[in-house]
DNA sequence: GATGAATGAGTCTTCATTCAT
DNA sequence: GATGAATGAAGACTCATTCAT
C-alpha cells in the first residue's frame, strides 16, 4: 500500500520535474535550445544542478520530452475538435485539422520555432514503439481519419501522400508564420489548402 | 595599375582562402558544422587562426559562403541541363530540373545534410539583394522557365505554388535520401512527381 | 537471549551487507576502484545508497574491508595447503607457499590487479592490532614456518629478509602476470626462486 | 633564420610551460596527483586555463612528463656520480649507484611517493621508444655497467635479476623511507645491499 | 534500520576571439 | 597582411554525502 509519505515524497517529485520542464520550456522558446545552458534551467526551476541529472540524461533528452508532450498535445486537442465538427469527408476533416493546427501556431509562434526545430521523425517513431504510450492518440486518429473513401489517391499511396501534406504543411507553416515568406500565412492557406485537396483529391 | 607584387599578393590571399573553403566544406560534411571548430579548419587548410578572423566574421559566415556557393553551382548545373533537354513544357521542364538536382544529392548524401541544415530564405534574400551577383542566375532562370504558359496555376499564385514546390521537393529529398523514412528516395519519387504534376496542373 | 526477531533481523542485515561486499568486489575486479561509484554498487547490490553509509565509512573503508578479506583467505588457503605437505625445510616450505600464491593469482589476474593497488602494510597492521581478529592466521603461520632452523639467515635479520621476499615476490608477481614485463610469470618463475634461496640460504 | 620576435616569443612559451611545470610538481609532491586540480595548477601557474591544455591533454599528460623528467634527471646524477667514481666490479657499481640513488631519496621522501606511484615500464618503454630522447641515457649506462664480468648471473638471466633488483630496491625504499616499515631505510640498507649481492654474486 | 531524492561543490574540457609581434 | 600563443568565460557532467520520511 502506498502511505501518505510516499505520496507527499512523490509529489514532491512530481513538483520537481514540473518546475524544471516549466523552466526549461519558457527559457527553450524565449532563447531557444542552443542558447540555453542546463545552468539556466535548474537556477530558473530553482533545483540543484545534480536534480537535473537525476531525470533526464542531457539537455536533449528533456528537449525530447517537452516537444514530443506539447507536440502531443497540440495533436490530440486538433482531433478532439475535429472530431466535434462532424465532419464524414476525409479531405474536409484534413484540412480542417491542418488548419487547427496553423492557427494554435499562429499564437504560438515561438512554440513553432521549438517544435519545427527540435521534432523529427525518430523521435515520434520512438515514442510510439512503446504501446502503453499512444494508445489514446492511435485511437484518436482512428475515429478522426478513418474514412478513407474521401481520398482519391490510391490505398497504397495514401500514407506517402499523407507524409507529403504534413511535410508541406509544416514547411509552408513555418515558413510563413516565422518569416512572412513567401507571404503571410493567412495569404499563403488558401493556396495550401488548395494544394492540399489536389494532393488528396 | 595592378604591379606583378599586387597579383602575387592576390594570388597568395586567394589561396589561402580557397584552403580555407576547401577545409571547412571537408569537414563540415563529414563532421558536421557544430562539431567542426575553427581551429580544425585553420589546422586542415594550413593557415593560422588569426588569418580566419581576417576573412570571416566567425563560423556561421564562412557556412553561408559555402553553402550558398555549393547551392548556386548545382542549381546553375541543374539549370544548363535543362536547358539543353529543350522541353518546351513548363511542367515538364520544372520535374526534369527537380529529377536532376534530387539525383545530384543521391549521390552527394554529406552535401544533402549540409545544405538542408544550413540554407534559408533569408541567406539567399540577402545574396540576391546583392544586383551584381545573380545575374547570370536570373537570367538562366527566365531562359529555363520563361515558358509560363504550361502551368494550370494562375500567374498571381505562381510563385506561391512555385514555392510550395520547392519546400515539399526540399522536405522529401531529405526525409527520403537522408533517412529513407517514409521510403527510399526512388520510392517517393513518382508519388512526389505526381504530386508536383497536380500541385502545377 | 536472542530472539527469532533478532535473528531475523540480523539475517536480514548480513544478507545487505554480503550483496554490497558482492557487488563492490565484482566491480572493483572489472573496472577498478577508482572508476566504480557508490552509486554503481548500490544499484548492483540492490540496496539503497543510504544504507552503504549505514554499513560503511566511504568507498575506501569497503575496498579495504574487501581486500583484506580476500587476502586473508588466499594466505590461509596457501598455508593449509604448505601444511598439507609436511615440507620440513623451511626454504622449501617458502617456495611452496608462494609457489601456491603465485598459481592462484595467475588464475585470477583482475583480483591480483585489486589487491596489489589497495593492500598495503598499514592495512595489515591495523588489521592484526585487532587480537581477536587473526589468531587464527598467527596461529597457522607458526605451525607453517616455525622450523626456522632451515634457513641461513641470521635470526635478527630473518623479518627483514622476509620482508623482501615477500615484496620483491609481489613486485615480481604483478609485473609479469600483469604485463609480462619483463617476461610471463612461468619465464621468472624459476629465476625468482632461485632469487629467493639465495636470500634465504 | 630566427628573429629576435620569434626567440622573445618562444622565451615566453618555455616561461609559461616551466611556470605550469614548477607549479604541477609542486602540488604533486604537496598535495598528491590525484588530490590535485587542473584547476591549482594554473592558478599557482599564474596562466590560464586554457594554456593547460594547450600544452597537455590532461592531467596524466604532465604527471607522466614531470615523473619521466625527474626520474631521468635522478638517474643520469647517479650515473654520473658511479662512472667519477671509477669502480671497476660490476657489483660494487651497481651497489654504489643504488645507494647513490637511495640517499637521493632519504632527502626528497615526497618526491619519493610521487615517483614510485606514478613510474611504471610502460612509461620508460613509450620514451626509450623515441630514438632521439635518451641516447645520453643509453650511452651514460653502458659506460657504467658494461663490465658485465663482474657478476656471478648467467648472461641470459642477468636482465631478469637486475630487474628483480630494481624492483626490490624499489619496493623496499619507498616501504622504509616513507613508512618505516619494517625498518628505517638506515637499518634496511645493509641488509638490502647484502641481499643485492647475493642476488648478482 | 532503511530509503532514495536532493544537493552543489568540484572538475574537466572546449573554443571563439584577441592582440602583440 | 599573417601569425599563433594566450585567454577565460562558458558549459557539461559527476558523485560523495546528507537527511527527511
Amino acid at each position: 500500500m502506498a502511505t501518505k509519505d510516499d505520496s507527499n515524497r512523490n509529489n514532491k517529485k512530481q513538483l520537481k520535474l514540473n518546475s524544471m520542464f516549466d523552466a526549461a520550456y519558457e527559457l527553450f522558446v524565449t532563447k531557444g535550445v542552443n542558447e540555453t545552458a542546463i545552468d539556466d534551467i535548474v537556477k530558473k526551476a530553482g533545483v540543484a544542478k545534480g536534480t537535473f541529472y537525476l531525470y533526464f540524461k542531457d539537455k536533449y533528452d528533456i528537449t525530447d520530452q517537452i516537444v514530443l508532450g506539447e507536440s502531443t498535445l497540440i495533436l490530440k486537442e486538433a482531433m478532439h475538435a475535429t472530431m466535434k465538427e462532424g465532419i464524414d469527408n476525409f479531405i474536409d476533416a484534413t484540412i480542417f485539422f491542418i488548419d487547427h493546427v496553423i492557427e494554435h501556431f499562429k499564437n504560438n509562434k515561438k512554440q513553432l520555432k521549438l517544435m519545427y526545430k527540435n521534432l523529427s521523425w525518430g523521435l515520434y517513431r520512438k515514442a510510439i514503439a512503446d504501446p502503453n504510450n499512444y494508445t489514446e492518440m492511435r485511437e484518436l486518429a482512428e475515429l478522426v481519419f478513418n474514412n478513407i473513401e474521401g481520398s482519391g489517391v490510391k490505398r497504397e499511396e495514401l500514407d506517402k501522400t499523407m507524409f507529403m501534406v504534413i511535410e508541406l504543411t509544416g514547411s509552408v507553416a513555418y515558413s510563413s508564420i516565422i518569416l512572412e515568406e513567401p507571404a503571410p500565412i493567412d495569404e499563403m492557406k488558401p493556396i495550401l489548402f488548395k494544394t492540399i485537396r489536389k494532393m488528396l483529391g
